[in-house]
RNA sequence: GGGCCCGUAGCUCAGCCAGGACAGAGCGCUGGCCUCCUAAGCCAGUGGUCGGGGGUUCAAAUCCCCCCGGGCCCGCCA
């Protein structure tokens, strides 16, 4: 049992109280037992009219049990009144205050661990390795490891998985380019001093758009109407204008020798699909090729990941997938299945018949796949006639994996809502082969995309707002706040500051907004610095270190003055820092770090609107100064917890 | 054509899943606050047919139905 502060015990035991009075479901309690709309209604409220009928007692009754209850467990700071059918329940905060004294030094909040401890797999960001990270990706990594954080702090096991998708077209595009321009992507990539992902990004667009141009020509060729004829030409000239524009962006001299290189390949999309057939073969040199491209962008993406504080703790390779024979075993499993068939000569599942016969008449498996009443859909092919495996079938076999290599309990895939029906098929597919239990624990967690004012990314056209361009404009404008605030300051703390204001912003950004709702990405406002911020709470984090820094050895905890704790403010600020742990629980069980940016923003407006009108360190009564003392460290200590968990770096000046 | 998600203040969003006590923030705009703990801050003012219409309920932004608007998805692509 992890220690627990005087508020989430108290908490704890009313809900206990209640659910034992009113026979009630824990669970459904502690959503109930909220805080109130008004401050007069006490600091927790809970509906018990709801319950007057069920339970066969008036909420007066309610309240007078509970109230029993809760003495009888030694809950003696909590208060129980009732007004129009609420129990409010009222803590003596100075009495928790007496309680959290001479704490000082010492953690004093801590996430609830959960009583129920997952192996939880978290998969993330999972960009394919050809070109630098995009804001597109920001979102996804930013969810999925402050998902991570958040379950970890919960006491769950987890561990976090990058799927690095190198079996298909786009890896084998820029592959094709490093084999024209006959260099080592990596060694180049060194010797011009350029990031390596941006390095294969310019020569996966430039090949890609090259190869595009190629193809239009031979089909504007053969167009046989006008019409068509017209169309071809205006997409080719597009596409000329794109390669003018990677053309002068050209990084080191290789645009006229990969124009000629390519030049010379008759048939760019024969030898492109050659390259994958042998590479799924695991054949040399496509082998030491591919995985050296691949390797090279990857090499980028930790870079970045690395100012983002983001770690995995396994890169699983598609193609290991496919050389070590786990594509081949699910296909052997699915062929065992009763719901195989041939699907106009390629092997397939008939989820249809699955879904008619085993889904719609299980209760259960109906809820787990939440199917769209009227959903559709046609079988799903696993191999081609030709023989070759789909993306799909690699990412059955993969779903399998990522449980039986880690003996996981539960898996989130952190991938866009716009692949939900790709998602759901995977899981129906794994259920019709008989990995029920994998089906049902393998969650899609979905977020919506992010979108640019003004603005269309097109990865292909290396048309994309690049993650490091977005993190450098944002530490060069903190660098100059700070500088302008800190003047004289080293050149190294400037810049060290900077680039942790630069990741706050951004972090806090990803993560503010509901994953349902499109997060739309003003560059303009994010660079302003102020607003509901990263900056913001870091800033707020600052001013409370600053205050403690200044006390001194005046910073002691010593008991405070009871009711120096008890004017609105200082009393309110003292719950909203003590209500932290249970928000960051129930964050982290609902999937749901929005609540906490949003439960930390409110922390942040109550201090600095208490810290502007009463000050700590020239209070000159010693209880009252050792209330407010107890303040800013609960505030500090909370808003450090929070962010912590968001991955947001905490700055002790700023 | 079918399905999923979203629609709350000029803008960006909380609240909706598990209905309850006058609909909340921030930005913007207007005005004010640094001989005093960091003004990336604070205070005051401004601003809402909760997309529209029905229904259920003692009670609806929240649940149900219909409609409107926006995004996304319905490949032997990845």
């Amino acid at each position: 049992m992890s220690w627990l502060d005087p508020y989430t015990k108290a908490f704890d035991a009313i809900v206990d109280a209640i659910s034992e009075v009113i026979g009630e479901d824990r669970r459904r309690v502690s959503y109930l037992l909220a805080v109130p709309s008004r401050r007069e209604y006490g600091d927790l409220s809970f509906p018990a009219i709801r319950y007057v009928k069920s339970s066969g007692l008036s909420a007066e009754e309610i309240a007078v049990r509970v109230r029993e209850i809760l003495e009888e467990r030694g809950i003696n700071y909590v208060g129980v009144s009732v007004l129009k059918g609420y129990l409010n329940f009222t803590l003596d905060v100075g009495a928790i205050a007496e309680k959290l004294a001479g704490m000082a030094g010492e953690k004093i909040l801590e996430v609830p661990r959960t009583g129920e401890p997952l192996k939880i797999v978290v998969e993330h960001t999972s960009a394919n390795p050809i070109h630098p990270l995009h804001m597109g990706h920001a979102r996804n990594t930013c969810l999925g490891d402050t998902l991570s954080r958040m379950l970890m702090a919960r006491g769950h096991n987890v561990n976090r998985r990058f799927y690095v998708d190198d079996v298909g077209k786009q890896v084998a595009v820029a592959a094709l380019g490093v084999k024209v321009l006959g260099i080592d992507p990596m060694e180049e990539a060194v010797k011009h001093g350029l990031k390596p992902d941006h390095l294969v990004g310019w020569i996966y667009a430039a090949t890609h758009t090259i190869i595009d141009i190629k193809r239009l020509k031979k089909a504007a060729g053969e167009a046989e109407r006008d019409e068509d004829k017209r169309r071809i030409m205006g997409e080719i000239e597009d596409l000329m204008s794109v390669l003018a524009d990677l053309e002068s962006k050209d990084p080191a001299g290789y645009f006229n020798r990969l124009l000629e290189g390519l030049s010379r390949i008759d048939d760019p999309e024969k030898t492109l699909s050659e390259m994958m057939i042998r590479y799924e073969k695991g054949l040399e040199p496509e082998r030491t090729l591919i995985r050296g491209v691949a390797t090279t962008v990857l090499e980028g993406f930790k870079q970045t990941l690395a100012r983002l504080d983001v770690e995995f703790d396994a890169w699983d390779w598609e193609s290991s997938l496919v050389w070590e024979g786990l594509v081949e075993r699910v296909l052997e499993e699915a062929r065992r299945s009763p719901y195989f068939i041939y699907y106009k000569g390629a092997e397939a599942l008939d989820l249809p018949r699955f879904i008619r016969e085993r889904v719609k008449p299980d209760p259960e498996l109906r809820r787990h796949f939440r199917l769209p009443r009227g959903f559709e859909i046609p079988p799903l092919i696993l191999r081609r006639s030709d023989g070759t495996t789909l993306y799909t079938t690699r990412d059955i076999a993969y779903s399998i994996y990522k449980f039986e290599v880690t003996g996981a309990d539960k898996v989130y895939n952190v991938v866009g809502a716009e692949q939900r029906l790709s998602q759901l098929q995977v899981r129906l597919a794994l259920a019709a082969i008989g990995y029920t239990s994998i089906a049902i624990n393998m969650v899609h967690y979905d977020y919506e995309l992010v979108t640019l004012p003004r603005m269309k990314m097109s990865s292909r056209r290396g048309r994309i707002v690049v993650l490091d361009d977005i993190l450098e404009t944002l530490r060069t404008l903190a660098e100059e706040e700070v500088e302008k605030r800190n003047p004289g300051a080293p050149r190294d703390w400037v810049r060290g500051v900077a680039e942790k204001i630069a990741v706050g912003a951004l972090r806090f950004r990803m993560v503010q907004t509901s994953p349902q709702k499109p997060l739309l990405f003003d560059i303009e406002k994010a660079l302003d610095l102020a607003e509901n911020s990263g900056p913001y709470l870091q800033y707020t984090y600052a001013r409370a270190s600053s205050i403690l820094r200044k006390l001194g050895a005046n910073a002691q905890l010593q008991p405070p003055r009871r009711d120096a704790c008890e004017s609105p403010k200082r009393r309110e600020l003292i719950l909203q820092a003590l209500r932290t742990p249970r928000v960051a629980a129930k964050a982290a069980d609902d999937l749901a770090p929005e609540d906490l940016a949003v439960h930390l923003l409110k922390l942040a407006d109550l201090f600095n609107s208490w810290y502007q009108e009463d000050p700590v360190i020239r209070e000159p009564d010693v209880g009252a100064r050792s209330c407010k003392t107890l303040i800013v460290y609960l505030v500090r200590e909370a808003l450090s917890l929070g962010l912590g968990l968001l991955g947001v770096p905490v700055l002790e000046r700023m």
